[in-house]
DNA sequence: CTGAAAGCGCTAACAT
DNA sequence: ATGTTAGCGCTTTCAG
């Protein structure tokens, strides 16, 4: 690093080979005699030799690159706040390494009209994975259209051009409810925005669990966060009283706001009420009491992901797919 | 999109001017005269054109890419879990963002020992952001030295020859144990390793605090996670009874695990035990009780550890800063 | 204010 | 199994 900056010329030069010698060694080329490449490779590892990633991209028309969008319909709250989206952001990230693939980060290019165009058409990137589905899908529909390749983390029931991959939240919707009802409970609270992609499908769950246990559905509808939630099941609290016993929250961010209205009314969970959350975070364990949720596996589904948008970059066809869900038991369901 | 992929030259033959022009006025070239500039850059949106930016990378040997780096000791369970992290890069992006910089991520090449070899011999991004000092130093140092463009989210006092920018973290630590003693507690546990950079500076400013109150220190050290916490506070208790009355943790999903096993016993927070916590994520304010916490100014600290890679890269010398922290009183401190 | 032309550092046909 | 060489698409000096 501290000598000037040798290029593969000068190594080249140094070894007394060709460059495309080198460059073949360097890349693996099974061209090249295997002492030849293992000599080369020390020498370029002595010198502290790296290739020119931006002359090796324009040669070869590829970046190695894959930019990751968070999709949050400008709902900065979620995105900023939601410890999911660290999770399956870092997920990502190591299934692309484990490819050699890197991981642009944005969380704000969405807003802008031809995201994709930026991304691909420059050549920052060779794909897109997109982290959310939101509530509107028109845009990805579009980009998709256009070629794009890209894959998105959401709900792969949704009908789409492109490869969605995700959990099966309906069947989600329904465990968790089944799971309250086989508790006791009978009046289940949904608390969620059921116009949103992913959390209409574990709404359809839960009201399908809901008639056929020939119990009555009741939606709270509200903004992904916590304090949506605290708000309101506080308002609903102080308009109709305890009038639920169960509640089947969207994510476990917002099972927490909803245990906070309970506990400073010092409704008791389970007892009075017991909750359901969705996505086991890791506060979900360490909550008290600890929250039951279903446990989505990101990290298959990002090893899914990567490989989806690798197929679609050699050509393939792909199509969505679901990955496994999982209900985890514990306190505040438990009764 | 649709049409083959349009280079410079094709643009400006489309224009019927020199590629040097087009170039020009992409790039806002006070040169080129306003009209011929704005015309070009229609042509250019209409076309859906974008520069390749391998090719201007390779040209002008600047990426405009910034590697963000989450140095956690391959303590893997912080490093995927705590919400703070997401916090901090989301943060980070948008301050690149804002100055035209792109963000790639990276939670795993900190093991390699050559991770600053990697990104910027390789022309794979200009400098690097570490996020976090972790407990040893060394490698970074090694890398500042050598000539990388760097800063460090960190604790600004430690000496070192790259500039750091974080919170005071001495003054957090001694806030939050001064507001402690003054809700009454006197026997203060400080909960966190003192090991790591900058949970060593809050350990100080706790020790300060709790020896001008004529109290006594008691340190349960443990890893930086919840569920370290809850054992270490659980096994303090089954040896010891509760023989503290008040809990500073080096974080609030530290406070957190705490929480729990003090829940658990039916010890009452804040009147038995009072709590508070550092980072002020979102949860702090969702849990019940509501956590006291020291708030960092993350928004602020991105802003100027970008302008200081950006002051670094532009030759001049940059110092470590402090951004202010603040204190945010909740319930689990108040009595 | 605009154009011509060289060259950034690498890879991959093609040649041997 | 290795070398020669053209060229990826852009920016920027130099010339006008």
């Amino acid at each position: 690093m501290n000598d000037r900056k040798l290029k593969l010329a000068d190594l080249a030069k140094l070894a007394g080979v060709s460059t495309s010698t080198v460059s073949r060694a360097l890349n693996d080329n099974p061209l090249i005699k295997k002492e030849t490449r293992e000599k080369l490779q020390q020498l370029a590892k002595k010198h502290n030799f790296s290739l020119n990633t931006a002359a090796s991209r324009l040669r070869t028309q590829k970046t190695n690159v894959v930019a990751v969008i968070i999709n949050l319909d400008g709902d900065t709250e979620q995105s900023i706040n939601d410890p999911f989206l660290l999770k399956i952001v870092g997920e990502i990230n190591l299934a692309l390494n484990k490819f050699g693939l890197e991981l642009l980060l944005s969380n704000s290019f969405m807003a802008s009209d031809d995201w994709a165009n930026y991304f691909i058409n420059s050549r920052r990137a060779d794909g897109i994975i997109v982290v959310g589905q939101g509530k509107s899908q028109a845009n990805i529909e579009a980009a998709a259209n256009a070629g794009v390749p890209l894959v998105v983390w959401g709900d792969p029931k949704t009908p789409s051009s492109y490869p969605i991959v995700g959990s099966d939240n309906y069947l989600g919707g329904r465990l968790a409810t089944e799971h309250l009802l086989a508790n006791g409970a009978k009046n289940i609270l949904f608390l969620g925005d059921p116009g949103h992609a992913e959390i209409g499908e574990r709404h359809r769950g839960y009201l399908d669990a809901i008639s056929e246990a020939k119990a009555t559905p009741h939606v709270v509808s509200i903004d992904i966060t916590s304090s949506a939630a605290y708000k309101g099941i506080n308002q609903l609290l102080v308009e109709k009283g305890l009038c639920f016993d169960g509640i089947m929250a969207c994510s476990d961010m917002v099972a927490f706001g909803a245990m906070k209205a309970l506990k400073e009314r010092y409704i008791s969970i389970p007892t009075d009420v017991a909750l359901v959350g969705f996505d086991d975070i890791a506060m979900a364990d360490i909550s008290h009491p600890s929250l039951s949720s279903i446990k989505q596996n990101t990290q298959r589904a990002s090893v899914i992901l990567v490989e989806k948008l690798l197929a679609q970059l050699a050509g393939q066809s792909v199509e969505s797919q679901v990955v496994e869900i999982e209900l985890v038991n514990r306190q505040s369901s438990q009764r």
